[in-house]
DNA sequence: TTGGCAACAATGGAACCG
DNA sequence: CGGTTCCATTGTTGCCAA
């Protein structure tokens, strides 16, 4: 038990026992579950080891653990113990587990409620011997399950992103402000003031503008386009960063609307990057 | 358009680093 | 000693290249 995997195979495991008994839980498992057994041919016949603990033990071991189908899993605490998590580092990410994510929380749970606390690194082991023996419909409960949590939670972003922290008026029923969810959300924490490119082009269309000359979109783009395949790489890797950025700084003030932190909530969109600026603009 | 690959979700202890 | 990164896991997603 002290050393890693218990639920290892055979050939890796237990040849770091010269005597088979010395693996206590084995041992516990050939006494309780298999009664008859030969203690003198155990210790000298790896053969006859090897099958006692490759066919009955990991099984024992495994099953031994197993949770009750269905779980009681309440999807809003679900979702609220999530946002919960202090380490949250991406408001548009959280709650994007997938059913093995929600099948191994569960699983964590249910020991715990018994009295087991499995190191993280065994119980992920446990976890997935576990769910390699689920039937499907087990699996596809959790699939629903994970994929309700994660409706849940962009609905609430949704709620967040329209309203601001006021509770919607129950009245509002501002036409499809209901199915707003997954894309839309989607896109808004995504889009997040654009990747590296859409603020190149967006400099771009101000310089321009300060210049007197105003460019409608299926003129800039293209222009932009040729521009930005131009631009020597620390130009590009700079405007990267300040995607990044950006989108880093819109996260947190998603955060501080979540947790109903004061919103002094200028949006951070001063992007002083004039001397991001490429030196040469070929205008035709 | 598709297929493959890497990142990422949660998690808590281990390992690592200055 | 304190803070950070790693680990173990599966399924989904987004991005890149062909």
């Amino acid at each position: 038990m002290e050393d890693g995997n218990i639920f290892i195979s055979y050939e890796s495991k237990m040849k770091s026992f010269e005597d088979p008994l010395q693996n206590t839980f084995f041992k516990y498992h050939l006494n309780h579950n298999i009664k008859s057994y030969d203690s003198d041919i155990l210790c000298n016949d790896p053969s006859y080891s090897e099958i006692l603990y490759d066919d009955d033990y990991i099984n024992y071991l495994v099953e031994l653990h197993r949770p009750i189908f269905p779980p009681d899993i309440n999807v809003e605490e679900f979702v609220n113990e999530n946002e919960n998590n202090k380490k949250i580092k991406d408001m548009s990410k959280m709650n994007r587990g997938n059913s093995f994510m929600v099948y191994r929380k569960y699983l964590h749970k249910h020991l715990q409620i018994s009295g087991v606390n499995f190191p993280m690194k065994q119980l992920s082991q446990l976890a997935s011997a576990l769910w390699k023996s689920e039937p499907e419909n087990v699996k596809d409960h959790y699939k629903v399950l994970s994929e309700r949590i994660q409706e849940l939670h962009y609905e609430r972003l949704g709620n967040l992103i329209i309203n601001g922290k006021r509770k919607k008026s129950p009245n509002d029923d501002d036409d499809d402000n209901e199915k707003m969810s997954h894309k839309k959300i989607k896109d808004m924490t995504k889009k997040n003031g654009g990747n590296s490119f859409i603020i190149f082009r967006k400099k771009l269309n101000e310089f321009l503008k300060s210049k007197g000359f105003n460019l409608p979109m299926q003129k800039l783009s293209p222009l932009a386009s040729d521009l930005w395949s131009k631009q020597p790489e620390y130009v590009k890797s700079q405007h990267k960063e300040l995607s990044e950025q950006t989108k880093k700084l819109l996260n947190e003030q998603m955060k501080n609307l979540y947790y109903g932190q004061d919103d002094n909530g200028s949006f951070v969109n001063n992007i002083q990057s004039d001397q991001l600026m490429p030196t040469y603009i070929e205008l035709e």
